[in-house]
DNA sequence: ATATGTAGCGCAAAATTATGCCCTATTGGC
DNA sequence: GCCAATAGGGCATAATTTTGCGCTACATAT
């Protein structure tokens, strides 16, 4: 475990909420146990894109901070399932929300991408 | 400026918008500026833990975002004012929200955090 | 003359976050 | 016998983000 040479306050309440929600792959992994896929081995599948190793850890961090909860089915090959806490439902509306307006304006952004490689190839 | 070794994939909406809030102290500029702190000086003042630097950095990403606009007036001593756009007003719901659930839910996550302590202390 | 307030950049270092590789263990399929 | 799939930890390294220090520039107040 790393341990943080600074340490950190919790003023406001945004602090907080990033600190539970800031990792790279956690707000899509609480959507998508959200959507159904509860096993470790299909989040994987559905995030290509991250490390089986990364997800673990995010996982882990999820479940310390009561978003999720773990299930252990005690057979072979093991079988593992994470389901949403009530407290991690609560953040449902906010890791939606972010999909959704990063879907909705995702044009834009390409936009101001492609201006922007424009410029740097100048 | 820092260029990435490894492209972003902007497949997921979440992607798109955690690129664009996902700095350090980037929401809570944008909730500031909405509260009517738009000089630089009194974001510094409003966010005595980040350095003047970060702001800075923070402030020049969101207005190539296109989610603050900066107007300088020519006069001495510098005065600058940043706005929200229209498009960055759409983040509100979104910053707002996370302000809120965490204040909303800062007690459970103070007690989580002694939990820790007493649990790191044995 | 000197300090303060305004705004902001360059550069290097520090802090933090994320990844990659290898390891354990067991069942079932070929 | 060997490989794939299941779940996940240890360790070192790489990547990224954030900070700290020093610098510019000008006007006003002490």
């Amino acid at each position: 475990m790393y341990e943080r040479k600074i340490e950190r306050h919790y003023c406001c309440g945004l602090e907080i909420t990033t600190e539970i929600i800031g990792g790279k792959w956690k707000p899509t992994i609480i959507n998508l146990i959200h959507e159904g896929i509860i096993r470790p081995s299909d989040l994987q599948r559905a995030m290509p894109l991250a490390s089986r190793r990364a997800i673990n850890i995010q996982l882990n961090e999820l479940q310390e901070h009561g978003i999720i909860e773990k299930k252990i089915y005690p057979v072979l090959p093991p079988k593992v399932e994470y389901t949403l806490t009530e407290f991690g439902t609560c953040l449902l509306p906010i890791t939606l929300a972010m999909e959704e307006w990063g879907n909705k304006y995702r044009e834009r952004f390409n936009k101001l991408l492609e201006l922007k490689k424009e410029e740097a190839s100048q």
